[in-house]
DNA sequence: ACAAAATGTCAAGTCTATTTGACATTATTT
DNA sequence: AAATAATGTCAAATAGACTTGACATTTTGT
């Protein structure tokens, strides 16, 4: 699994620590450190929630060419 | 979970039966079926991977206002 | 109307996403 | 420089995705 840059970056942007962003989507934090570092192929219900509360779509933070 | 209409129309498009979208995907076709029933909630790698065998993206088959 | 293909669904098993708790390391703040 | 916050990672446990096999029902083709 690849990891995913795009994710941090926009935490970065809404200035979310990894516990903020996993508070919000009510999942642990090491889940959003584990998907963020490719260590798991997470859900695409959680995916949906990750987007939701980081304004981005599926597209944006989960797709690749 | 709610059911993905979405999947099978574009499975539709292409003539694909359940079946041959699983087999091109590389999973069964009891799990294709269940992704459309909505009766459960796959994984994001599988999401791509039934997005790359139909043509479409994440944002045209998984997202939903 | 008949045959064949496609779909929906169930049960039991395996694999892996996700959890909690804990600790070490790196960045940030004061 | 010290304190605190944030991140990376590990291990053990649990939940749920996904498999295979099987059968009933619905749809499509002849």
């Amino acid at each position: 699994m690849a990891r995913n840059i795009k994710i941090k970056m926009a935490r970065a942007e809404l200035n979310y620590p990894q516990k903020t962003l996993a508070d919000k989507v009510g999942v642990s934090r090491q889940t959003i450190n584990a998907i963020e570092q490719g260590d798991y192929n997470p859900s695409i219900n959680l995916c949906k929630n990750i987007c939701k509360v980081l304004g981005k779509t599926l597209d944006e933070l989960f797709w690749e060419e």
